[in-house]
DNA sequence: AAAGTCTGCAACCGCTTTCTT
DNA sequence: CAAGAAAGCGGTTGCAGACTT
């Protein structure tokens, strides 16, 4: 059989604590430490649930807490790990010594959520967001060539139009608007997140998918750079073809050759003894918008700090030993 | 000055994972 | 091994203070 019950919840206090509790507490931890929060509360002379002292210590009366302010560097600290981990609140605070994952939450939610927002960045996806733009206008008024495509690389996110113009340069241009309305749709159906995975499940098989794109472009996982956090995506040296919820990138200034699958083996093949092919196809490779002064996201009324945050979402490590150009 | 609205954050809720018996 | 509690975690809520009308 289990345990016990952690405690009687009839007749514990909620709420915000006071000043007398937060002694106790702080007290009877300094004394016998942390943990074994289930008797805590009784032997502290506390009329609180051990969930509830758990939660008082790690994140406000733990002495190691840092408060105040976030520095610049925390804040791009927390962004570049959001990028990259999503809302894995604990992990991220894992990275920033004295912050607590409730008070990255918190200052994610209340601060820079809404300053990439602001900025016109999707806050999930940390990319311009696609559902700012009309794309049916595009689509029912321009030539769809490249040149066009290219002129929007300041508008759109870079990695939907790399693959647009991927597609473009292949003369594949019904495919290039069916893709663009799935990604606009998608858009829309998600309350205005862009995405990052395909258009939509019926398609995300291998049968379906070869309606839209021919197998040359590889299944990346590109959010995913730590790849302790998430099984191998990749197998041995298989190129291998995205499945249903996988997610896709393709590096700016692909060419429509540079991942074919032969291109991939090679370059596995002829790796040196640190080369490790799971590493870059799971870096994102991009350096997406050019951010310099005629973007419309970051312009001259932007503040320095608009700016800072903004250019900070896109740094990505390239991993060492790779020769990039080679793979183009 | 009062009422209404917004903002930030501590604390709670409920689900999942880990641990103990 | 199973059952069930503790611990961990992310989402949400409630409230106090700040700000706006």
């Amino acid at each position: 059989m289990g345990r016990s019950p952690c405690c009687d919840k009839n007749g514990l206090k909620k709420g915000p604590w006071t000043q007398e509790e937060d002694l106790k507490l702080m007290e009877y931890v300094q004394l016998h430490g942390p943990g074994n929060w289930r008797t805590l509360p009784k032997n502290a002379g506390l009329q609180r649930c051990g969930k509830s002292c758990r939660l008082r210590w790690t994140n406000y009366l733990r002495p190691d807490i840092k408060r105040g302010r976030f520095s610049f560097e925390e804040e791009e600290t927390i962004i570049q790990l959001h990028s990259v981990l999503g809302n894995k609140w604990s992990a991220i605070a894992a990275r920033l010594p004295g912050r607590t994952d409730n008070e990255i939450k918190n200052y994610w939610n209340t601060h820079i959520r809404k300053r990439l927002l602001r900025n016109g960045i999707d806050p999930v996806t940390h990319t311009p967001r696609l559902d700012l733009l009309d794309i049916s206008s595009i689509l029912n008024s321009a030539q769809l060539n490249l040149s066009n495509l290219l002129s929007l690389q300041t508008l759109v996110n870079p990695e939907v139009l790399k693959l647009a113009t991927l597609l473009a340069s292949s003369s594949n241009q019904e495919n290039l608007e069916m893709f663009l309305n799935n990604q606009m749709n998608q858009t829309l159906n998600n309350n205005n997140q862009l995405p990052n995975t395909l258009p939509s499940t019926q398609l995300l098989n291998q049968d379906t998918y070869s309606q839209y794109f021919s197998p040359d472009i590889v299944n990346t996982n590109s959010q995913i750079i730590d790849q302790n956090l998430v099984p191998p995506c990749i197998p041995d040296n298989q190129v291998i073809l995205p499945s249903e919820g996988d997610q896709f990138r393709v590096p700016t200034g692909t060419t429509e050759n540079a991942f074919q699958p032969s291109k991939i083996e090679d370059k596995y093949n002829s790796r040196s003894e640190n080369f490790n092919l799971d590493s870059v196809l799971l870096t994102p490779m991009s350096s997406p918008t050019p951010l310099n002064s005629s973007s419309t996201l970051v312009n001259s009324s932007s503040t320095d700090d608009d700016r800072e945050t903004y250019c900070s979402m896109f740094k990505f490590e390239i991993p060492e030993g790779l020769e990039f150009d080679d793979f183009m």
